[in-house]
DNA sequence: AGTGTTGCTTGATGAATGTCAATGTTCTCA
DNA sequence: TGAGAACATTGACATTCATCAAGCAACACT
């Protein structure tokens, strides 16, 4: 049992460089979680005493809004972390909802515990620190598109990104619901989006099978050149 | 003048645990600046070979569209350090341009002195990873208020936390185009939010003296009540 | 004071997007 | 296979906000 906890986490950057014994102390407090379809994991202000590797399926992290709406913050997909930069604030609540999108297996750990043995690891703290840098640079990027891109942008830009290299055919991974919200529009104007990128010959949608005609296109609108 | 630098970073948390041979070391390749109103520091996309502290002054934080429009991410006052997370990152660049709002005065820190630095200093790691765990935070809060909120609702916010605890008369610090896109709305609009503020007798202003009538109104407005 | 310059405000208009309501589609499960 | 549920799409409409253009302050400098 914990053998296959510490075969998870030795996949992940964040263990790579803790010494047999630490990934030991690790795993021994580490425990494996089933989720089912839209089970909840935490709530948005629930103490975040732990942080949690995907092992499969996806993690929807979001926000709830006073009224009632909402925002997908993001995705978390297999093969990685969540949640871990909170282990350095004070009363540490989770800034978010998480839900798993599908059936999911993750393993959760302690973050007191991981705290502890960082600084055993001084390797380690760099490794996290660079994991946050990154993470930060994401939300920037974020910031940014939120306000200086309309929606169709966003779609477009997002759309490219979940294309494999090369490949110009595809299937969405996620609920049209869901990645509309992750892209800040309402299903509607998604939906709406989605018809004037056919209507304009750019792709062409079949449920959830995306397949792109023009790529060149597709980039311009992602740039925001109408 | 090395100890006048050193004056100024140990008023900083992230230096406060350093032994006075860091201290010392990371003083000695520091430089003191000053920055005229309106003079840029450094552009998105130049190599980030180094971080900052404010001493004095403000530094606008703040992102450029391809069509050339302008959003604040974030403005810097005394006291703050900025762009010390991306230390971390393999090829740094600045993701924001920087500029002095009004006259300033900055000590730039070599980066890579400083981590090799940190090498030795868990401590300040801790701090370090705390800065920036609380720095994701807000970017979240920031994203949320992006995709959940109204024009009003973050005016109303932002004035909420701009009015020192219980005085209701205040100047504004920075000038309210500024303000305008650190709140991701056009100068024109925020003008008419303000306006509209006003015409319902919860504040007045008269150029960037603003006195809070009915705060508990104020405050319904940042959550939405309409 | 006079005159630019800059930033702020105001009004008229339009585009983008949200809202509400109805319909269509897909999927599941009995 | 059929009924229902959940999701997706479409249309009509309202709202928010940006844009364009003009006027108005405040300030700075001869």
């Amino acid at each position: 049992m914990s053998e296959e906890l510490k075969q998870h986490l030795s996949r992940h950057l964040l263990f790579a460089r803790l010494t047999p014994a630490q990934l030991d102390r690790v795993a021994q407090r580490a425990r494996l979680l089933r989720l089912d379809e839209g089970q909840p994991l935490f709530a948005q202000g629930d103490p975040a005493d732990r942080f949690f590797y995907v092992v499969s399926g996806q993690i929807k992290l979001s926000r709830l809004s006073p009224e009632g709406n909402e925002k997908v913050i993001d995705i978390v997909s297999a093969g990685n972390t969540f949640a871990e930069a909170l282990m350095f604030l004070e009363g540490p609540a989770y800034p978010v909802n998480a839900t798993a999108l599908g059936p999911s297996e993750l393993v959760s750990i302690d973050s007191r515990d991981f705290a502890a043995m960082l600084r055993d690891s001084i390797d380690t703290c760099f490794l996290l620190m660079g994991d946050m840098s990154q993470r930060l640079r994401g939300l920037i990027a974020e910031i940014d598109n939120l306000s200086l891109q309309s929606g169709t942008c966003r779609v477009a830009s997002y759309l490219l990104k979940m294309a494999p290299e090369d490949r110009d055919e595809f299937r969405l991974d996620i609920p049209k619901g869901v990645m509309a919200s992750r892209l800040s529009v309402k299903p509607e104007t998604f939906s709406r989006i989605l018809r004037n990128l056919q209507d304009s010959g750019i792709l062409s949608i079949k449920g959830a099978q995306v397949t792109i005609h023009d790529r060149g296109a597709l980039e311009d609108r992602a740039e925001g050149l109408t």
